[in-house]
DNA sequence: CTCCCAGCGGTTTTT
DNA sequence: CCGCTGGGAG
């Protein structure tokens, strides 16, 4: 994150060696290991930095063993960094430090060992979204209320939100109950939990909720915690939830040895349960604690931090930070007005192929957007004129179809009771078991109170189900049984290629003859690659629900495009932000439901934004975009208006535009008047705002700017010499075509379902 | 049981 | 505009 921490300043030369290059309050971070400490870490202030440095401070002294270190983390991504930055400074170590995770994955552990203080077995599964969301349409179904009139969505929503508060059913106040189709919001939630201990189950809301729990019913276990942890670390203390602030308020009570680290200007996550007051309620609930500030940025120019500064501001509720830097002076911050959506993908490619000439990595570039709709244009753009991209986000590599599927078998062989794993594969590969066969299976289940595994097992042998159905059963739980035996004999991935195989989804992925049916394939083989590295099979799969990324290195040098959101943590050196406009950024959305308090959160989104910058950052916006199929005019975000004359060049392609929208929002008086508290009518018109900005503003297509056709880039590339007109070729986006035209590196090719496009070679392979 | 089509909803996202 | 879901038809 931050690799350009500060020279030593040699203190007499014999400073131990992890105060080397750290600053004076970055020391006061390591040195000051007991009682309470609040480190106010602005973006790029180097608290990774700091905070690596304590947990080798404490462990090289001697003050604890590295399994006496409670480390908290939001992410796997950010547990995974400090873990190594950590052993860079303490050796091997590290390896002991058993308790640095994120919230989930230490609440999972502990959880492993008290389960039965909850009513669970230790080898409970964690069931995610999906399963949830099933869990619930069938407790909805079961209570004849109307799935349309009551989304299983909402509910999960609101149970989500229940558990972020720390709040069990019997919790629930008559307002909160009465959230859920009129009165039942307890009777449900109670369902559900009762439902999840008979499968032996827990979402992730439950992993921290119950270890609350635990710490409050049982003393003893509560106190060997306390005993055990000597010093506790927390990143991104800014985003903690209730039951987080409640689970490790109980742990560090007794020795007080706690030390928070977060930024209430990089606060963006409260729409999730996250409570920046828990970064002012700190002081209060662990009194004389140090408040350390980390305010000496290493990461921007003056420019970008001013602009950045100068933007935050304008919020109300801030603890207030002075970021100031000794970096030599940069460009300024560019602001770019443009006519249309296109024209802005445009002029972000382009700008990119200028910095490629002038030999800038494309891993150093990043384009950071709003809302993922946003990198649709960009991607158009982007495959147009060849320029490697990589969009961070949107489908994750365990959330596909084919990889959950593969889980689900491996998640029966393990526990026989998973229900909502077998649900999902006793018929996929389809083998002619529907919605009939699983409704006697669970009719038997409930009966019996056996899972539904078994109860497909004995059924199979009645003659409940017709012949055929009972046959294909008694077949499929006959392979459990096999698989399941050969479980300890086999690693994990031999077992996966064995049940993939045997069960016929191999087979049916290469009998679809579909586009994506070859990727799929891949990723199954990926999933086989990632389970080389776990020795038993339940390993994995703890893995698998607490790990839900797979970032897999990319060897090709490519331009980053990702929500904001995502970006958090991060830096560039060129980072791009387009749709600065009202509606897009700040969110209508946001704004039409969290009036005030959401702009602000919106502002910090900003902040982050431009903080993420190293040399430089371009923010743009366009007058006219479509939305959803609709050309909506707009004007530019209030929070360009809000960025320091001094530290920005306002530029723009049309006359007189930029220039006219800036002064428009410096004249209003109030410049909250676009946001509204209560929430708007609605009536007449569908959805968001730009909607109904659309119904008052006007509807005219905007005149179509001429698209070069030819980027500089690409213009001088070899064609290639193994495809030529006639071909059929295959793209990873659009899928099978037969290539038509050819011109340089440019193919023209018809697409069996996307149509006719110009794409570059480079990016199809041809097929016999 | 499968397939098709109408209708709806469409910020941000980790674990 | 576009992709997913769920209900209904075949």
């Amino acid at each position: 994150m931050n690799d350009n921490a500060l020279p030593a300043r040699a203190d007499a030369g014999d400073a131990p060696s992890w105060l080397d290059g750290l600053n004076p309050p970055q020391r006061q971070a390591v040195l000051t290991t007991e009682g309470p400490v609040l480190m106010l870490a602005g973006a790029g202030t180097g608290k990774t930095a700091a905070l690596t440095a304590r947990l080798a401070y404490l462990i090289r002294t001697r003050r604890a063993w590295p399994s006496e270190i409670l480390c908290v983390t939001f992410t796997n991504k950010a547990a995974r960094e400090m873990r190594e930055r950590v052993g860079q400074l303490i050796g091997d170590a590290v390896e002991g430090m058993p308790w640095l995770g994120t919230f989930h994955s230490i609440c999972a552990r502990m959880l492993r060992r008290h389960a039965e203080l909850v009513g669970l077995q230790s080898n409970y599964t964690i069931i995610d979204t999906d399963d949830q969301l099933r869990l619930l349409k069938q407790l909805i179904a079961g209570q004849d209320l109307d799935e349309k009139r009551w989304p299983a969505r909402q509910l999960a929503g609101l149970i989500d939100r229940w558990k972020n508060r720390g709040l069990n059913p019997e919790d629930l106040d008559a307002l909160e109950n009465e959230a859920y189709a009129n009165g039942r919001g307890q009777q449900m939630y109670r369902l559900y939990q009762e439902r999840l201990k008979t499968l032996n189950a827990c979402d992730f809301g439950d992993l921290p909720l119950h270890m609350l729990n635990v710490f409050r019913r049982h003393r003893d276990v509560l106190e060997m915690y306390q005993q055990r942890f000597k010093y506790v670390l927390v990143d991104e203390y800014q985003d903690t939830n209730a039951v987080q602030y409640l689970w490790l308020r109980l742990l560090a009570q007794e020795r007080k040895n706690i030390c928070v680290v977060g930024d209430d200007d990089q606060s963006i996550y409260s729409w999730r349960g996250a409570e920046v007051a828990n970064i002012l309620r700190f002081e209060k609930d662990f009194p004389g604690a140090v408040v350390i500030r980390l305010e000496q940025n290493y990461r921007s120019t003056p420019q970008i931090l001013a602009a950045a500064s100068g933007l935050i501001a304008a919020n109300s509720e801030r603890l207030g930070k002075t970021l100031w830097t000794e970096a030599h002076q940069g460009e300024k911050v560019r602001v770019v007005g443009v006519w249309d959506g296109p024209e802005e993908a445009r002029r972000v490619g382009e700008a990119i192929e200028r910095l490629e000439r002038e030999g800038a990595p494309l891993d150093r570039v990043a384009i950071l957007v709003r809302a993922q709709y946003q990198t649709r244009e960009l991607e158009d753009r982007f495959i147009q004129i060849g320029l490697n991209y990589r969009i961070v986000g949107g489908f994750r590599f365990y959330e596909r179809a084919e990889i959950r599927d593969a889980l689900a078998y491996l998640r029966v062989i393990a526990q026989p009771s998973d229900d909502l794993a077998f649900e999902r594969i006793y018929n996929q590969p389809k083998r002619g078991l529907g919605a009939k066969t699983l409704e006697a299976m669970h009719l038997h289940a409930r009966r019996q109170g056996i899972p539904l595994a078994a109860a497909a097992l004995e059924l199979a042998d009645s003659d409940e189900l017709p012949a055929r159905a009972r046959g294909t059963i008694a077949q499929l739980m006959a392979s459990f049984v096999r698989w399941r035996d050969m479980e300890p004999t086999v690693t994990p991935a031999e077992l996966l290629r064995t049940v993939l195989e045997e069960a016929g989804y191999t087979a049916m992925l290469q009998a679809e003859r579909s586009a994506e049916s070859a990727g799929r394939q891949d990723n199954l083989v990926e999933l086989g690659r990632a389970m080389e590295d776990y020795e038993t099979l339940g390993d994995f799969l703890e893995h698998v629900s607490l790990v839900m990324d797979n970032d897999a290195a990319d060897d090709v040098e490519k331009v980053t495009v990702m929500t904001i959101h995502a970006a958090k943590g991060l830096e560039f050196d060129y980072v791009f932000l387009p749709g600065w406009e009202e509606g897009v950024f700040p969110s209508q959305r946001a704004l039409d439901e969290g009036g005030l308090a959401a702009l602000e959160e919106e502002r910090r989104l900003a902040y982050v934004a431009i903080t993420r910058a190293r040399r430089h950052c371009t923010i743009l916006h366009a007058a006219n975009r479509r939305i959803y199929g609709q050309w909506t005019s707009s004007i530019p975000s209030r929070f360009i208006a809000e960025l320091p004359d001094d530290a920005v060049t306002v530029e723009t392609t049309m006359t007189g535009g930029a220039s006219l929208w800036r002064a428009n929002w410096q004249e209003q008086e109030d410049p909250f008047a676009h946001v509204s508290s209560a929430r708007p009518d609605r009536s007449g018109t569908r959805g968001p705002g730009w909607q109904r900005a659309l119904a008052t503003g006007y509807e005219k297509a905007p005149r179509r700017v001429a698209e070069p056709t030819r980027s500089a880039a690409s213009f001088a590339a070899k064609p290639r010499g193994d495809v030529a007109v006639g071909m059929r070729v295959f793209h990873e986006k659009f899928g099978y075509g037969e290539v038509v035209g050819q011109e340089g590196n440019k193919l023209e090719i018809e697409f069996e379902t996307s149509g006719r496009k110009r794409v570059i070679d480079s990016f199809v392979k041809p097929v016999e």
